[in-house]
DNA sequence: TTAACCAATCTGGTAAACCAGTTTAATGTC
DNA sequence: GACATTAAACTGGTTTACCAGATTGGTTAA
């Protein structure tokens, strides 16, 4: 097991170890945005690596926006200069995995924004999938099965309806370690489910009535327990 | 060059169309949350297309925390079920790119929390790193050049002091597309910087001096501009 | 002199072969 | 019949080879 463990920690430290040495050239260089980064071979030859693990660096920082590949032709830095570049891989290379406790607070943060973007924005299209969401929710739990899933898709839902399309993103990044996390300490295994079908058809209906400040004091009133349960467990 | 762009499109379609196929083996083998996909292999010669474009397709599904790979083992499925990963990967395909409006609202939302949490918890060393990032800000500044990477660097400390390493990844995420944006548009082109100056150096000293209700009214103050900004501008 | 064209070269993308552990199942022993 | 052993098959990771479009530099015709 810690084989595996120590394996899957090479790989990523190999590729971090790449990104950094991309960092290096390009600093050296002075590379301007927009400019060309050497070849995939150039750059395998230099570092003394394959192309796969060259292509798997840029695919991750392609993913930051720090760099663009165009087939045919080249990979070339985005329209952000060296110290911005320097500072941000940096950044990358020193990220931590995240712990519950932040996941849940950066949680509450973007739905709180979300679910009012939501009453304001949605559209009659938006409405009907949260609808749909809400009754997949509704029957799972009265099913007395587990509905953690339908419970976030719910979620994930709203965010869609913000109309926000970056809020939208960062909520599908986090999401899935949200739930992982539940899975993994228990959090919803009591029936605190039958409260959430109604407090989640309560801020169906505020988004439905376009009441934004309600809207927001219902998520708020949902994430209560939640934000109290993590903070005494996990802090 | 519209070619290109094509190009472009059709690799990524191509890899749309592979995590779509995957989803629907997924579904229809009804996978449980720990289970394993069909070896790399299984999947290239199911689908297709060759091993590359099969690992391509769960490297992405594995940023978004929704499969593991493990070395000599297998790819397995993170511990969420067939539902919710279904709704993931529909959402995650028909992600659209972010416009200019999205990414302000979402960094003014993040912000806001990350000051107030920076002013809370920094450490003396996170307060060196932001006092080095202000320097580098106004030195740039006064020497009359463009000071646009400067000004995000110190954003991206303050998210590190945040000390919530969620918020810290998802300011990574939009950071770069946000001064892209701000290049494309020339939106830090006047000499409101001079302002920034002062404007930053009061946000440091808020933090310095914890004073969390402060910090988040000077930062509301240093959006203030940029928000209405961008939405005279870009709506 | 200039502009158009063409072929050699270079690019990222794709496919196929190879490697080193892991898993599994068959085989041999007790 | 149960268990230990071992070898073959299978895994993701890596390397190498190949592809088609883009770039580039020189050559040729106007």
């Amino acid at each position: 097991m810690k084989i595996e463990a120590l394996t899957k920690t090479d790989n990523i430290a190999l590729r971090n170890d790449i990104i950094s040495k991309i960092r290096n050239h390009i600093n050296h260089k002075n590379l301007e945005p927009g400019e060309k980064l050497p070849s995939e071979r150039m750059l395998s030859e230099k570092f003394g690596v394959s192309r796969s693990t060259i292509r798997e660096a840029i695919q991750t920082l392609e993913f930051y926006g720090l760099l663009e590949s165009i087939p045919q032709s080249g990979t070339f830095v985005a329209q952000l200069g060296v110290t911005a570049l320097n500072g941000m891989i940096t950044e990358i290379l020193s990220l931590e995995e995240p712990d519950f406790k932040s996941l849940v607070e950066t949680r509450i943060l973007l739905e709180l924004k979300t679910v009012r973007l939501a009453a304001q924005r949605r559209t009659e299209e938006q409405l009907i999938h949260l609808k749909q969401a809400l009754d997949a929710y509704t029957e799972k739990v009265l099913l007395g099965e587990d509905a953690v899933q339908e419970d976030l898709l719910f979620h994930l839902a709203i965010a869609k309806a913000s109309g926000n399309s970056s809020l939208n993103t960062l909520m599908l990044i986090i999401t899935p370690e949200i739930i992982t996390n539940f899975a993994k300490y228990h959090v919803c295994d009591d029936d605190q489910t039958f409260v959430g079908i109604e407090e989640h058809k309560a801020i169906y209906e505020a988004i439905k009535d376009r009441e934004v400040q309600k809207s927001k004091e219902l998520m708020k009133v949902h994430f209560k327990n939640l934000y109290k349960y993590c903070y005494n467990v996990d802090l």
